[in-house]
DNA sequence: TGTTAACCGAGACGGTACGTCTGGTCTTAGA
DNA sequence: TCTAAGACCAGACGTACCGTCTCGGTTAACA
């Protein structure tokens, strides 16, 4: 059938255009209302280009967001756990409220769920880069002994990131910062050493501290 | 203009076929490849009689799961929280994995991230009713010295309910029923009242934190 | 199937309104941007009672046409042929020009040539009745001696009251009143008694006449 | 708003089948229940294609009756008139009978009725261009002292071509051969010069009359 | 440096679903 | 039994996108 292109002729410039034109079409319309033949115009290309490159509108998005990078894949390693995993739990809060990305990356979500292709492109590219540095960080915290060596980590990915998509996909507001710190504080409890001593204090000390009533 | 139709004169048996022609084409096809087109088809309606009635196919196959009414609204009290939390975390559960209704309920789940009416809508018709039993139940635990009298209702159910979402959206095998267990575990224990037995250290702590549960 | 509704208790107020209803339409939309639903709204009438009365639209305005009864049915006989002719001529020119019927009476027309149903419902109560009293008094003008014996009847049926649907169907100007006294000279002048008398004098008289430039 | 599409790039092997399907589809169906869908899917075009380069059905089947030009444009001239004029009636009135674009013709000239764009469009393309011939051949027939020099061609149009209208509007049986005879000689009669024999005196009559043809 | 193969924008194409509309039938309740 | 009201099935309407395709025009790697 149709042979695939040779990826060194792209033209990069239409390839900058696309993505930039996806992003900015899911912002404005919302990612359902966009479609590849807007996006074709709004990027003065073809759609004969565009489906040489992509095999979809979700996937030119998936690479948008990726492009843009507005999170990081690294992760912080301050030896205070709780700040370094509320840093990137921001990290990926962001990515659904940011402006521009927001409905975009919103919209490569739900697809994602009737799209096994997308969802799992979405998996390797966007999601499981920082899951593994939010991995190797717990584990180092392991290896510091500020988490229990039998510390369930799978588990504590859920208890921590979960949330978060919970309310998204059901349309209930996003944790706020301060909830996110209760959620890293209950999950770090239970993971805790046995002989719970300096995390805990500092845990303490952050509920204790400014009487931060919510919003 | 379009002044709303007379509920009293509707057709049940028409209702009945598209809201089982619903749900049989997402089992059959997929959410995403069924159409209005084909619903009214299969139902033996026609397309005017399903758009009096409903919006869009979202809400036909929200109400059709409803209707199918898989999951219990009602929520087990043996006076074992545990036992009881894993029996409803299997419920929902069950209505991702069913045969049946697992594609409808996945497709209204997706689209209502792109829909804010179909959302509030599922939350309102499919969520809720049981979130509010789940919470019902737990503060009677609390009533019964089961829970902290002071433990965050809320944070508990991201806790206990939240990964079984994250899983599904990032398309993750879902939990196991032993995973919920852990889950649940995991959960109660920070959760447990002050005089509870292990870990109790850690638990009075995070107790005598101030009261600050926002909303 | 259904047997056919009793006449006798049906509603005259209904019926009435019904035909208003149509002519009103088409008088303000046009004929083709009607519809029995209009038609039943307008009237107050319900379209189950039209449709147990009238097997379509045509078949309605038709018989409000009819009812309305514009043209006279009956042919003036003033013993000079030509004048009688215009008026009947222009009896048949005001049934497309008028206000109210003109609309209607385009349309069943139009439709007539789609349906012969409705076509020969159209001759039988608006048409033929008036060309055969065209008929009559033509042969009462033979009697005395104004036309030739061997005139054709069927020919100066055609010549007088062709053009003017001629022009109506291809969308041309319809005649104007001169034109047509014009159309009835040429045409009196074929058919006059071979030894052309009175008759031929009238005709240069009114030809002579007033400088009638058009329009 | 929509741009018109580009001409150059047109398929023609979709306009030919569009125009294919619509006459085929009139013969067998009748023109009425003709259906742009149906024309598309006969065609093996899609409806987009079609609506793109056509308003209605309408213009598609007068743009197939057209293309189809069974009725030969130009005049034949032998210096026989009445010959002439017969062989040009005997070509309109066999595009009403033909099997095959009889029904299409009675189909546009009908809705042409109701819808003054198809009808200037039929005028335009169908009608005039026979008709200037028919004007051309008699204004010839005059120059070479066969009609009266100031015969009105606009009425002995009327008198020539309108019957076969009325009567096809009308549903009454077309005109013979024969009776087109009938009505070539009763109009050449009124319209041949003042030097003709027979009848020669109506004739002279009517040609002394004022040259009062308006328009 | 000229050839040429692959890219590119443009946009027409066959499909197909959309959501709306009308035609005609049928049901219900009331007079 | 007729009526008004209006829900119903059927299916065409004209529009919008889909993903494929053909067309010239341009560009960049290689001869």
């Amino acid at each position: 059938m149709g042979k695939p292109p040779n990826a060194i002729r792209r033209s990069d410039k239409s390839r900058k255009a696309t993505l930039a034109a996806a992003l900015d079409l899911c912002a404005e319309l919302g990612y359902s209302a966009v479609t590849v033949e807007a996006i074709a115009n709004r990027a003065g290309a073809s759609k004969a280009t565009i489906y040489r490159w992509w095999p979809s509108k979700g996937a030119i998005v998936l690479e948008a967001i990726d492009e843009a990078g507005l999170a990081p894949k690294t992760f912080p390693d301050t030896d205070d756990l709780a700040a370094d995993l509320h840093t990137q739990l921001c990290g990926i809060l962001s990515v659904f409220t940011d402006q521009r990305l927001g409905p975009a990356f919103t919209g490569v979500l739900a697809e994602g769920q009737l799209d096994p292709g997308l969802s799992q492109e979405l998996r390797e590219r966007l999601i499981e880069p920082r899951l593994a540095q939010c991995y190797t960080r717990m584990r180092n915290a392991q290896d510091r002994g500020q988490l229990a060596t039998d510390a369930d980590l799978d588990v504590a990915m859920d208890l921590l990131h979960a949330p978060i998509y919970r309310r998204h996909v059901l349309g209930y507001p996003l944790p706020t910062p301060d909830y996110l710190d209760k959620l890293i504080e209950h999950t770090l409890r239970v993971l805790a050493p046995a002989s719970a001593t300096t995390s805990s204090r500092a845990r303490r000390d952050l509920a204790e501290a400014p009487p931060n009533h919510p919003e």
